[in-house]
RNA sequence: CGGGGCAUAGCUCAGCCUGGUAGAGCACCUGCUUUGGGAGCAGGGGGCCGGGGGUUCGAAUCCCUCUGCCCCGACCA
């Protein structure tokens, strides 16, 4: 892509309206603008890292066995009666009628849709288990949308539900979608820590809320120091198989936010130098609810035995939109943002410090061409703007990796490469520029 | 929903108290100069001052009202 092109309108200055920094930069580096309170319009750039984030979540999904499918944003009013839920959500559903003055509704969440398309076409044991997802955007209307996408009202979401013939099975279902949670964020960059969440009526220990440790999360949290260190799942793990043995690492210290926290076994089991307490952001929240929709629901298959069991399930949910917020609440520096690879809008950014000078022209070009013929995406910046600004630019938006071709150093046959992360500058051939460029973006392209 | 605040150019803001007909910096356009970490000079474009109503000879400014947005709290993927 070539700047000159683009669309992206950066600002220099911080909008009045943000306040963390990760809002603060998404605004500049013209990834979003508001729309309207807690809804936004994703710009060029943010939508490219929006689909970034959103492939691997999908890609992690499938490679669990998740199957995807899409349902509708809008739901009807009669279908929330069924499972009772229509008058015990509160006014953060969205609800109006339709010009047959139909009561209608945004969907939050979508239990009671998958419940109804489950239910409709799987009758025997043999249907089961399944996990089915979903990549919607969602609407909550919060009392106070607030820190961007971070917490809007519109959002998109991956939400997955299981259905199992038992307990025992759905409990499977469960680590599956805790493996692939872990190697999603995993793959975006991010120290996803799993933990311990309420459970509801349900009881027991099937509920971890994922959380990144960030200074301006939402909630207090406590770990742990070990957990930050734990080995993700491989990419081979057997979803087939017994998946305990990866999970076990996860669970077996002390992790818990705020509304879970009990001080006195926090002190009890980890040791003082290994006490972290630190700010959390909720990413990810699975949870296991048991027959709750498919009882009132009559969501029931036939089992071996010929007698018909209500199907037990879960729900698994990945905040989609609110990552973008926060891998670069995680990553970023003064100068602006510092995108991992995997989830980058482009991977290289190509600075012509001086369009028009031919040497330069031809070099860009032709580096332009080598790059992208490799498979690396580059942006390239053949605008008239002034160095200094190309470069505050570049940093702003975060690229890995940046590489800088002007008149002086092509003269000595040179080019400088950038590494966004650690501001190491060093020259290369453009010859060599190139080829440690494919090198490296493939090599972090995989992080997990 | 309670409490507080804001609304003037694309962005950040001044002007309002004490009414007299629109400002600055950055951004944008033109020209010259400049060109390796947000340059300089000169010229220029852009705003029914959030909407409506009122007071007044006259309202960005005072009064009423509506709307939108932000912050603190409770709520929250």
């Amino acid at each position: 892509m070539r700047l000159s092109q683009y669309f992206l309108p950066v600002l220099r200055e911080v909008p009045s309206e943000a306040e963390i920094a990760s809002h603060k930069l998404m605004l500049r580096a013209g990834m979003i603008r508001q729309a309207s309170a807690g809804i936004y319009t994703w710009l060029p750039l943010g939508f490219r890292v929006l689909k970034k984030v959103e492939g691997i979540v999908r890609e992690e999904q499938d490679r669990s066995g998740a199957i995807e499918l899409l349902m509708p944003t809008l739901q009807q009013a009669e279908l929330w009666r069924e499972s009772g839920r229509y008058d015990a959500y509160g006014p953060e559903m969205l609800r109006f009628k339709d010009r047959h003055e139909r009561e209608m509704l945004y969907g939050p969440t979508n239990e009671e849709l998958i419940t109804q398309v489950f239910r409709g076409a799987a009758k025997s044991y043999r249907d089961l288990p399944r996990i089915l997802y979903h990549i919607q955007w969602k609407f909550r209307d919060e009392i106070r949308p607030r820190f961007g996408v971070m917490r809007g009202r519109e959002f998109l979401m991956k939400d997955a539900y299981s259905f199992d013939m038992s307990v025992e099975a759905a409990r499977h279902s469960y680590n599956r979608m805790f493996v692939a949670y872990l190697r999603t964020f995993a793959r975006m960059g991010l120290k996803s820590i799993p933990m311990v969440a309420e459970t509801g009526p349900i009881g027991g220990d099937l509920s971890h809320e994922f959380i990144i440790l960030a200074d301006t999360g939402e909630s207090q949290v406590f770990c742990h120091a070990d957990l930050l260190d734990t080995p993700i799942p491989p990419a081979d793990v057997d979803f087939g198989s017994d998946l305990t043995p990866h999970i076990a690492p996860w669970t077996r210290h002390y992790a818990a936010t705020d509304d879970k926290h009990d001080e006195g076994r926090f002190a009890a089991e980890v040791p003082q130098n290994k006490r972290v307490s630190a700010r959390g952001v909720e990413i990810g929240h699975i949870f296991f609810f048991g027959t709750k929709y498919s009882e009132p629901m009559g969501c029931r298959v036939q089992g071996p035995d010929g007698n018909m069991v209500s199907v037990q399930s879960g729900s698994y949910g990945i905040g989609v939109s609110r990552l973008p917020a926060a891998i670069i609440e995680a990553s970023h520096d003064d100068a602006g943002i510092v995108w991992p690879v995997p989830v980058a809008p482009f991977e290289v950014g190509l600075v012509n410090l001086k369009p028009g000078d031919k040497a330069a022209d031809r070099a860009c070009e032709g580096l332009y061409a080598r790059l992208e013929g490799a498979g690396v995406s580059v942006l390239l910046d053949d605008t008239q703007e002034r160095p200094g600004g190309k470069f505050a630019t570049m940093d702003l938006i975060g690229l890995p990796f940046q590489l800088i071709v002007g008149p002086k150093g092509l003269k000595g046959g040179e080019v400088e490469i950038k590494d966004r992360k650690s501001g190491a500058r060093t020259t290369a051939s453009p010859e060599a520029a190139v080829k440690r460029l494919v090198g490296e973006v493939r090599a972090q392209r995989i992080l997990a």
